[in-house]
DNA sequence: AACCTGACTTCGG
DNA sequence: TCCGAAGCCAGGT
């Protein structure tokens, strides 16, 4: 997938690829970038999350960041994620971590 | 057009 | 492995 100058759907591909993260596995904002085009594009995957997670209906809560933490800070949907997450039988080490090598998406050859 | 903003990532120490 | 600084990018103002 190649980034065109003037992408005005990166966004949207960034959403339709975060409803592609099944049920028990993670994603790290690095690799959603990725496979949208732009492997440096992870601070605009957070910013999509951010603004519109809800409204989109997306499952948020299954994307972390590169050292399998979850990036919200306690009281700003920390516990809620950490719950939603432990729901799907995702475990937490005793820091907190999450272990990708187990639980990180494998998209194979996903088309968008 | 310039500047600010993130639920980030990478790099150097 | 932990920390801070720097790098990055598209959307919003």
């Amino acid at each position: 997938m190649t980034r065109r100058p003037k992408d005005h759907f990166f966004s949207t591909r960034i959403k339709s690829t975060i409803k592609h993260i099944p049920f028990g596995k993670v994603a790290t904002y690095g690799q959603i970038a990725s496979l949208v085009g732009n492997h440096r594009a992870s601070r605009q995957v957070a910013w999509v999350l951010h603004s519109s997670s809800h409204k989109d209906g997306l499952p948020w809560h299954r994307v972390i960041n590169r050292r399998g933490e979850i990036a919200l800070e306690p009281g700003e949907g920390f516990e809620e994620q950490k719950r939603m997450l432990e729901n799907e039988g995702i475990q937490f080490d005793s820091t907190g971590r999450i272990n990708l090598g187990l639980y990180m998406w494998d998209p194979g050859n996903l088309i968008l």
